[in-house]
DNA sequence: CTGAAAGCGCTAACAG
DNA sequence: CTGTTAGCGCTTTCAG
């Protein structure tokens, strides 16, 4: 803890009271003091290498211009281009950033939870699609500001910033009956992930209105190994009973990769692989992978606008934004294999 | 800022003094108070759900428990892995971090070090290789209590830890010297980041050792377009001049695959490529990238236990903590090909 | 326009 | 073992 000068050395040395120069050093209230006084005071503080110290000035206003951010897990890669978006405003209106990691786990998440509140954050941005109506209810009924960021949120009441999955998903399955695909497997995320579900039931829809016949399975989290795993439990069950696969995510096309290759079968020869996110190096892999391409850098800017915005009292804000998403054509979608 | 219920509220209803409170709650301060009361009041606190405020706390203590955290940028994928190490211990021990991103700039920077110090963090953990000598020197002399992460940093006033990144280096070229290769170049990031640097001096003195033939050229940044530039350049220049390529770390490596692409040429076949890293999912690269892995979450442990145990004052930690690295061999190195 | 005083919620002497 | 007292550094009435 620095802080080495403060607001009453400053006084002392100006000659005048604590409160003229919080008055002079803050802008809202300068306009109380004459200007000769707060050009003054601001030049000694300069000199003086005066700097407010934010905990001190949050016990009084109770304000800690601090943001509680909860992600699953930072090392997927979607969450820094969110986090980064969020920061990037955050910053701007003069607000940090508490990250904090759940790794899925409920209890961790209401760990965490405390401790922010503990630490007097003002509002809090939650990434977990995990969140279960009871954690939900849970920052309600504290009277917490939060705002909900790339999770379904119908039902709760919470402003949310998602992308547009739905359409994500129908364009991803025109492209695949475009290629004249009939058959697809949709590989799933854990349904109690609101993205899961939101892209499972879209599939289903979109689907059955292409007339396309489907197969679901669904992976245990939305990872690589849990991808694999499934695929490959499927390969093995059922051989060239689809020519192409829709994953929930990047990292389950990944996974697929993964099976695929182990049984010797090839992206897009072979069977069509689809993703969902575009995450960071999806244009790098073998093959380069056709996704669905989601704006996370903009979800984290607009959830954190949102948040500001019910935090300082602003006009009400929308309830839930939808950002649209692109697909992203690659090399492993391609024309249905001829037999 | 929630904190309904204060110790006051807990001192009311309990008929003793908010002193007494606090000393029953706190461990250290526990056996100061007899059991009875400390029990009593306990059971109270938890049934009116008091929860202590952490910034109160810290403005009498003087310590925020917060560490802050400077990072060039959270979307480079070494940074997430470092970060949650950093977490993980920090979390354990009651610490938060406030992470912050410097995009390369020293102006950004500075504000946020003048950030951070407003936040009254109690420590910094610094992973910007960027960081002149004058920031830390001005760090250094605000008195502030700081850990450097994979950057080297000798004459600086601060312990770090890093990779072992000569040896690192070395490995890479033994494997690529084992391979028959002669004539290698080195893309090296740019001499102002303390890695680069580091790797750039590793390659030259073990290339001389191992008698190979070198050519160095130099990127702008660590970046994939920055390496896709400066290989471009070179491989207009001099085409088939060097047999493999050692990439100052896997970013750069993937723009040498994009150059190589552009240029018709394949890894290994035409030119074997070396990354540095072994970030996520460069195992899924076209073709898979051989490189040098880095114990990026142990890296943030350490350095987290280190800035710890300064902070606490404990026994005089290391100066200098340098963690072993491995060569992971993949498809993008092979034998030095016929002509 | 400026000063005096109170107090945010907490811990830490100092007494008893 | 417990209560009293005094602030940490800041903002905000309330006077004047």
């Amino acid at each position: 803890m620095r802080s080495r000068v403060t607001l009453a050395d400053v006084a002392k040395r100006a000659g005048v009271n604590v409160s003229t120069v919080s008055r002079s050093l803050n802008q809202e209230t300068a306009g109380q003091v004459s200007k000769a006084t707060v050009k003054k005071i601001r030049k000694i503080a300069d000199e003086m290498q005066y700097s407010p110290n934010t905990v001190a000035r949050g016990l009084r206003t109770r304000k800690s211009m601090t943001i509680g951010v909860i992600v699953p897990d930072l090392t997927n890669p979607i969450f820094p281009p969110i986090v980064r978006g969020v920061d990037s405003v955050l910053f701007s209106r003069g607000y940090s950033a508490l990250v904090v990691n759940t790794d899925n786990s409920a209890e961790i998440e209401n760990a965490l939870f405390d401790s922010l509140m503990e630490r007097q954050v003002d509002g809090l941005i939650i990434a977990t699609g995990h969140t279960e109506r009871s954690m939900i209810a849970k920052y309600h009924n504290q009277g917490v500001k939060a705002v909900l960021v790339n999770r379904e949120a119908s039902g709760v009441p919470f402003p949310s910033v998602i992308g547009d999955d739905a359409a994500g998903i129908a364009a991803a399955l025109e492209h695949l009956a475009a290629l004249g695909h009939k058959k697809v497997l949709h590989l799933a995320g854990p349904t109690v992930l609101s993205t899961a579900s939101v892209r499972s039931i879209a599939f289903t829809n979109t689907a059955k209105r292409l007339g396309l016949t489907t197969k679901i399975i669904k992976a245990t989290a939305l990872s690589v190994s849990a991808g694999e795993i499934a695929m490959n439990k499927f390969l093995e069950a059922n051989p060239k009973s689809v020519t192409a696969v829709l994953a929930g995510n990047d990292l389950l096309a990944l996974g697929v990769f993964h099976a695929l290759r182990k049984h010797g079968l090839r992206a897009p020869q072979d069977i069509s692989v689809i993703g969902f996110n575009n995450m960071p190096f999806s244009e790098d892999f073998s093959p380069s992978l056709t996704t669905v391409s989601a704006p996370h850098f903009e979800m984290g800017v607009e959830s954190a606008r949102l948040l500001i915005n019910q935090i300082e009292g602003k006009v009400t804000s929308p309830r839930k934004i939808t950002l649209p998403v692109t697909l992203v054509v690659r090399e492993s979608s391609g024309p249905v294999p001829k037999r």
